[in-house]
DNA sequence: GACAGATAGTTGCAAATGATACTAATAGGA
DNA sequence: TCCTATTAGTATCATTTGCAACTATCTGTC
């Protein structure tokens, strides 16, 4: 039993109990089973939904305004914008007192999707935890949000490393 | 007050606090720290990763053995098998009983990476669920597992929706 | 032993995503 | 006023992913 330990940890690795494996896993299955509602109905792209729905409710805001609030970059962002606009479910104004920024809106068709659209999404969202007490769901929000603030730090400190040698 | 309710239920939809788009921020933090690492150090996108890792252990399996370990799908793996191909981790053979079927393991300079890149991704394991108690982290996984096995099934029902009216 | 179906894997096309570079407009000095 | 640096957003290219159709091989039945 000479080699033990180092080889064991090498031979050893199993995907299926990798926890980062387990992460996407289990968030493709919730990202599938909510956006798939959104595009079987009206081909909705993820971008699109999350560009509407911050549209939704507080109206009339710039690009760099939903980059802010959407965890998406300024490319996405400007995509799905161009892609609503071709669905004329969303208006661009440009802004008059500075003319690099836009001013979007939902059209009226664009937020009759949406209205439309909301029950069936919460209706998953509900469907997703029903099985899980309040106590649980806290639980599990609050268990994401501190693997998530370390996740960060650490594609922090990568692109740091990356940028920076000194 | 007339309008209450159902004005509401509408007007107050709030992306940053909808379950769903959380736990998409949240896989996608994970996915990335992860997946930075072994992608900065060998090129490797995450199919690779993965069908490296299934085979890093057990050696020697089908293309199609490799779908049933890796949630992924044929199509997925097909393409990792070639791209690893063409790095030379990874070599095929066809076997002699069906010669549908492929025989794929890693080559010795496969086997190299691997066992290079496996510290690295626990590291990042570890690193990620640092702050989090034995009981936490159980407790997470068991609350994922809870949440995608509702994800499934509400994955489930809609293509059987979809396919079938009766 | 030939033919219908199932299975293993590949290919091609379209949508989605990421990184980089670019254009247009504004702001802040000198 | 003019010149540089910043900011808003767009365009370009390479990768990735999903879906559907396709080829090759095998299995079972007649």
């Amino acid at each position: 039993m000479v080699t033990a330990s180092n080889a064991k940890d090498q031979e050893e690795f199993q995907l299926g109990s990798f926890f980062p494996y387990k992460v996407r896993v289990f968030g493709t299955a919730v990202g599938t089973a909510v956006s798939s509602v959104y595009r079987e109905r009206y081909g909705l792209s993820v971008s699109e939904w999350r560009t509407m729905s911050i549209l939704g409710h507080t109206q009339a805001l710039s690009a760099s305004e939903i980059v802010e609030r959407s965890s998406m970059d300024k490319v996405n962002v400007s995509r799905a914008v161009q892609s609503l606009r071709k669905k004329e479910l969303l208006r661009r104004d440009i802004d008059g007192e500075d003319r690099r920024k836009s001013v979007l809106r939902l059209t009226e068709k664009g937020l009759a999707v949406f209205n439309d659209v909301i029950p069936l999404v919460r209706n998953v969202e509900a469907a997703l935890t029903a099985n899980l007490s309040e106590e649980e769901q806290a639980s599990l929000l609050a268990l994401m949000e501190k693997v998530q603030k370390n996740a960060e730090a650490l594609i922090g400190d990568m692109s740091a490393d990356a940028g920076n040698e000194t």
